[in-house]
DNA sequence: ACATAATACTACTAGTTAGTAATAATGTCA
DNA sequence: TGACATTATTACTAACTAGTAGTATTATGT
């Protein structure tokens, strides 16, 4: 059993590098917790994640999911394909373009949505506690920053 | 197509939503890019998470694996079995308890971490670059507080 | 008409989860 | 104390979901 002592990258990288890890931390424990009350409803978070969009934004066709739900073609059309065996969502065939055709909710779609959500956001709201109005905004402010950056 | 008006849950749990909306857009922008990087190395990042983690920390158990990687000991069993069929790692069985055993990393494993490393410091750096010192100081202490206190 | 682009699918591999098996540690009582 | 039962720990298996690379189909531009 040999520990490799942590080298340094400079001071810049190490910043970066112990700032990556805090962010990774957050993001998982976020979103292992909220996992478990998605999953009592039958949902995946990628399910979930797709009906919500649909949910809140209409029809929708698989290229315009991919984007807003920062996934890929390929997936998307696999968590799509479950969604649909389920009677979650419905395709509306595009008169068109026959390559494509768009995504809608149905009603049993809209009433998980609407019976999840609610505490969905007030589970966020617990896991946020801990920041003052000031902090979250420097967070928020502070992420979207980084994340426009790229 | 009809859009459903996003309604509000309150002040503080709005603020919570799209706080963690900017969280989930940050990490998941670094998470795709450096995955491109790691790939090219023939590994999966959860490969490169577990193989890191047994450069840098020497030894360990599935268990112990399981703990710093924020994983599920069934995840880390198939990772694990991936790893060892590439010969990145190979097992030493625990003399007295026949439960668990310890995962080591081989020089084949030794060395693409060696490999990729800097490199991979380096991304990270440069990801963070749009931010200064002081911010990034104050965005390690946020997503620190945040992730603690749960 | 031909080349290029856009769209989403399929097939294959990896990861995730719930449930379980194997082993070890602890408790109970004669 | 020793034998047995109970509980805890550890990690695996099987079944399902997700992710990726490559491809087929349709549309658009020249």
């Amino acid at each position: 059993m040999k520990i490799n002592t942590l080298k340094s990258y400079g001071f810049r990288t190490d910043k970066a590098m112990t700032t990556w890890i805090q962010l990774f931390r957050s993001f998982n424990k976020i979103r292992a917790k909220e996992s478990i009350y998605i999953q009592s409803f039958d949902l995946t978070m990628n399910q979930f994640q797709v009906l919500e969009v649909l949910y809140h934004r209409g029809d929708l066709s698989v290229g315009a999911i991919t984007k807003l739900t920062m996934g890929t073609p390929g997936n998307v059309t696999v968590v799509v394909r479950n969604l649909k065996r389920d009677g979650f969502i419905s395709v509306i065939p595009h008169s068109k373009d026959k390559r494509t055709s768009m995504l809608s909710i149905t009603p049993k779609g809209k009433d998980v949505i609407e019976k999840l959500f609610p505490e969905h956001a007030k589970n966020l709201e617990s896991y946020f506690e801990v920041l003052s109005d000031d902090e979250m905004d420097t967070l928020f402010n502070l992420l979207r920053k980084l994340q426009k950056s790229h």
